[in-house]
Order: C-alpha cells, then structure tokens, then sequence
DNA sequence: TAGTATCCCATTGACGCCCATAGGTACCCA
DNA sequence: TGGGTACCTATGGGCGTCAATGGGATACTA
C-alpha cells in the first residue's frame, strides 16, 4: 500500500466538496469502502485522515478494553467525532460543515502526507504551526531513531 | 461489516418514531433479524444498540464468567433489560417509552457511533459528559496502544 | 370497540451523480 | 528536440434520487 507523502493544496467549492489528492487517492484503492475517515486531532485545529483499515484496528483496540470502563470511554471519542466521507465520481468528498468550522477553513484545503494516515489543515493554521515545530525540533536537535528493518514483507 | 462512526441527530415524532441515521442502518443489513437491540448503559442515563452478532457475543460472554456468581447475576441484567427494536419499512424504530423516561429523551434523539455498537443519548445529556470524557483523555494525555496489525507495533 | 401498533403515501431538503470546462502534463511523432 | 495532441486532474454547476419526517389509513389486540 502506497504512503501518504508530501503536501498539497486544493480549492474547496461552495458545496463543500474538494478534491483529495490524486496520489493521496491511490492508495485507498482496494478497500471495500471507497472514501476515506477522518477523526480530529484534540491537539491542534486540525484533522487526520485514514482508511479502512486503520479505522478497524482502532475500534479492535477499543474492544480489547474492558466494557464500560473509563478507558474505554474516553478513547472511544475518536471514534465518536470521526466521519466516514465516500469519495464522489470524481474523487472530492464533502468536509462537514462542523469540521470546516473547528479548523476555520473556508477556501482552501492543505492535505498533508504523514505515511500511514494524512492530515487536513487550514494553509495558515498549518504554518504558523510547522514554524514552531520546526523550531523545537531544532532547540532539540531533533533526532530519530528508526524501527530496524525487518527484511520487509507485506501481507 | 461496516463500523458506527460519528454523531447523528434525529427527531422523535409524536409516535415515538426516530429514524435511525441511514449508515447505521446499513450495518445491519444481511441480518436475519430487520432490526436492533438495545440496553440501557447503567454508568449513564443513555442507551446502547448493537446488532444480532454482537448480542451473541456478549451472551457468550455471560456464559464465560462462573455460574451463579454476582458478576453473572450483574451482567445479565443487560440481556434481561435489553429490548429488539424492529425497523419500520423507513428505517425507524419505536424507543420504548420507559427508556424516553430514563433518558429524558423529548424531541431529539442522538445517536453516537462506537464502531461495534453504538450510543443513544438525550444530545444536552451527552455534551455534558462527553466535554469531560475529553478533557480527561486530554489530561490522561490518551495514547492509544494499537493491536498490532501486520507487524506494526507502537511504542 | 377503543387503543395501539404497522404500514403506506406525500413532502422537502440534502446529497450523490452526471456532464462540461480548463489547465497542465505526458506522450508521440516528425 | 520541438511542437502538437491526447489524457487526466482539478473544478463548477445542474439535476435526479434518496433519506428524514409527518400524517393518515388499516390491522391487531386487549
């Protein structure tokens, strides 16, 4: 399955429909559901968007937790303030108008790849934030350490 | 199987008829039995509904825990308290009246997606304590540990 | 027979689908 | 290698369909 990379922004008409990306697009081919979930991201303005796939997983990992308990309450939030937008025939979905609230976008959609999900901000809000995480990671002298590779395969 | 995703409100008529948002519905489809079950969430004055497969689940369950013990005695109350619900050929249900009362369920009825299951609440009801579910995963600072899918672990 | 529970029909407003256009890009061919 | 052409993505708009809702008719039951 292809990663999310790279950033790009597209219009959004007055019905509230944009374009997702054509690569973006791609790598959502073969689910059972064409289109995409989004849930928001409690730390920022913004929001994330993922697939089926993902999606299950979440929910799988919230029935691991006991039933009616705290735990699982709370982390069941995601699941509560997500949507699941079917792509149109041309590839747009509709952003619901709460979410285009909450992230104050009006014209303009950023889709930021981040590998296994993307994120969907506001240009402006994106930048005034991406400045200060570029300079924390500098103060820090930000440093990854990477997952070691296990010969790679994909089921 | 599709999950239940998000947050919907739909108006009660003076039948006690509420439509049950139409991608819920769909999750219930190739069921033997057109319908839902519902039970009363004993944490809160809200409901929740699941479908057939679930409601097998949770039985089994029951019968897991040890015979005649006060947690089985407990748990059962779900199935003992918990109603089938018909769709009507709209895709409405009737809410029985006790559970109006319980939830103070008037005009409007909401209905909150939690993958497998989901919720139904009184909307003012469930602002009030979902606000505080937030801010306690936000203190908490709620990560979710992930079930690993293919080879993926977090850390 | 009164009260209740289904079913059927009608309305309306939103949403999905289809068509049309423009701009850019990749490809083909001379 | 330059130009031209065909394709494809992003975008806009019109229109039909369907979901949500309300009301009336009918069957069932106590």
């Amino acid at each position: 399955m292809p990663l999310f990379v790279g950033r790009y922004v597209n219009r959004i008409d007055k019905k509230g429909r944009v374009s997702v990306p054509k690569p973006f697009r791609d790598a959502f081919e073969g689910q059972s559901f064409n289109g995409l979930y989004v849930y928001p991201l409690f730390k920022f303005n913004a929001f994330e968007a993922c697939g089926e796939e993902f999606m299950n997983r979440l929910s799988d990992s919230l029935d691991d937790l006991p039933m009616f308990s705290d735990e699982q309450d709370d982390l069941s939030v995601i699941l509560e303030s997500a949507h699941r937008l079917p792509f149109d025939p041309e590839g747009r979905v509709v952003l619901p108008a709460e979410m285009l609230k909450t992230a104050a976008i009006t014209s303009q959609v950023l889709f930021v790849g981040r590998g296994q999900r993307f994120q969907i901000w506001e240009p402006k809000t994106y930048d005034a934030n991406r400045g200060r995480a570029v300079e924390r990671a500098r103060a820090r002298g930000a440093t990854l350490r990477l997952r070691k590779s296990n010969g790679h395969e994909d089921s």
